[in-house]
DNA sequence: ATAAACCTTCCACTAACAGTAAGGTCAAGC
DNA sequence: GCTTGACCTTACTGTTAGTGGAAGGTTTAT
């Protein structure tokens, strides 16, 4: 199958795709006589596991690990537990900052109850520390 | 005032300093004799105002906009007003989604109850849509 | 035959800085 | 007078995860 085929099947965009074979996340694919790169079945599965991870914000490098547990068989999946739990963590945290931050923004949006520059308190707001 | 001085006073790092200068978001410094910036007083409150802008994750281009109408003082704060409630629903938005995805790590961090990579659900879920 | 729709590589760009290198300047201490 | 350390300067590179575009080859449909 062409890239565009891959590429509707798994909803990640050409230009992705070939990119994430650039950076080692997928191996190099084969080529057709015509230098067109050539998928089969298993790299459909393959790019859904990545496009999957990446809406869960997982980095890259991240998911080249993932993908070297998940090919090994054998090996213990304590990483990966400890990988989610970490990325549970860091998308927690950045939830309280935004929410601190949403709260600033309320208070600022309500503060200008003018027109006028010269008496626009949400630039006063700023200029002047709020916390 | 030296880079430093400034940097101190408005807890801004001498290299983003430099940085506001070249991106046109603070003029020109002067320079002593020696080459070196000098800054005046009035540069404190222009950074510490755009320190407080980029706390509020506001980009720099739209931050470009806020000093031009900070600085005429005839012109309508309405832009602003708009400027800051578009961010407050950018940064909504983003925590509506930074939700989802916690709810989602959540689960997939409790799904993994031996240590087996082949039995591995956190792994099984990230092949198969969980939505 | 030709046009549209593919495919290829390569280069540049994004945001907002941070890191590093190479070199100039200044004040203090010996 | 000299050295040391703390500053300052510019310039270049790297970060993250792609996206956009150019230039050119191929395939398919009309």
């Amino acid at each position: 199958m062409k890239i565009s085929q891959l590429s509707k099947l798994t909803q990640v965009p050409n230009k992705t795709i070939r990119y994430y074979e650039e950076a080692g996340l997928i191996p190099l694919a084969t080529r057709n006589l015509n230098g067109y790169r050539d998928y089969q079945h298993a790299d459909i599965e393959q790019l859904i596991f990545i496009r999957r991870c990446r809406e869960l914000q997982i980095p890259i490098e991240q998911i080249k690990i993932l993908i070297q547990v998940k090919n090994d068989k054998k090996s213990s999946c304590e990483g990966v537990d400890t990988l989610i739990i970490e990325q549970l963590q860091k998308v927690r945290k950045t939830i309280t900052e935004l929410s601190l931050l949403e709260q600033t923004l309320a208070e600022l949006a309500q503060s200008c109850p003018n027109n006028i520059v010269e008496e626009c308190q949400i630039l006063k707001n700023l200029q002047q520390e709020i916390n």
